[in-house]
DNA sequence: AATACGGCCAACCGCCAGGAG
DNA sequence: TCTCCTGGCGGTTGGCCGTAT
């Protein structure tokens, strides 16, 4: 199957004329970032790190275009930026994420989705591409274990190993309400949605929660993204016939 | 011991937004 | 206002490694 990039919209094409008067539809849509020719790929050895560590020492972060010739790499400006954000910084965090962190992304995507970078924002010393990572390879299956469709954090009807819910229950346990479930104030945090599941009583009250809802976030533009999200979240639920409660609010930070 | 398979993760790719000129 | 450049982002890929057969 021919990459995407194969299928242009009008304004690609305009895009591409733009770019490239040599286009042709054989040839890759968009000029690379960089002059791939002479250029390193793949992993980074020792040398290119204490390189680009030793650079950055000197000269701080930006103007990536331009370092990798400056640092003496052949290496892209991106590849550069990204070896140093990923991996290199060192203010990384390594090793497994603890369970409060494992918690926070899951509560953070299902108001955020895939905004991983702004979801790393949240987890001092992790970067996007771990988050991401780590939602792909754990967190996703482990939601698919206890039934909850990790794209939008609603119960699947059938869940793998904990057998079919009651349909009633199934649809009245929209976002609002497992987040709520996830909210809860025990140690357990977002995992009580498992232990809900297992149980299979839905919390008395779900058509009557009487829920503060307020978030307290450090820095103004990812509290903007969430309020959106609240009130769209807020407005699919009162639409609702069924499912006239006020949209609780997680309680992410205090 | 050899091969197949699956998971993990670093790195790449292409798109997009924002700033500069 | 428009165009170009750059950095940032999310999706995807590919190689490595451990485990199963």
């Amino acid at each position: 199957m021919p990459p995407s990039s194969y299928f242009l919209s009008p304004c690609l094409v305009a895009q591409k004329v733009r770019e490239s008067f040599t286009f042709d539809f054989e040839t890759p849509m968009r000029k690379p970032c960089c002059d791939k020719q002479g250029t390193n790929k793949g992993a980074w050895s020792k040398q290119e790190d204490q390189k680009l560590i030793d650079y950055i020492r000197i000269h701080g972060e930006g103007c990536w275009r331009s370092l990798p010739k400056a640092a003496g790499l052949h290496r892209c400006g991106k590849s550069c930026r990204l070896r140093w954000i990923n991996y290199l910084r060192p203010d990384i965090k390594r090793g497994n994420f603890a369970q409060d962190e494992e918690d926070l992304i899951i509560k953070l995507h299902a108001l955020l989705g895939n905004r991983w970078s702004l979801i790393a924002g949240r987890l001092p010393g992790r970067t996007d591409n771990e988050v991401k990572n780590y939602w792909n390879s754990h967190i996703k299956r482990k939601l698919m274990k206890m039934g909850i469709d990790p794209n939008n954090h609603k119960l699947n009807q059938y869940p793998h190993h904990v057998g079919p819910l009651n349909p009633t229950t199934t649809n009245s346990m929209d976002v609002a309400c497992k987040l709520r479930v996830c909210s809860t104030d025990n140690d357990d945090g977002v995992s009580d949605a498992a232990s809900y599941l297992e149980d299979e009583t839905p919390p008395t009250g779900i058509s009557n929660l009487d829920l503060d809802l307020t978030i307290a976030f450090p820095s103004s533009p990812i509290k903007n993204i969430i309020e959106e999200s609240q009130q769209k979240t807020a407005s699919i639920v009162t639409n609702d016939e069924e499912e006239q409660y006020t949209v609780p609010t997680l309680l992410l930070f205090r």
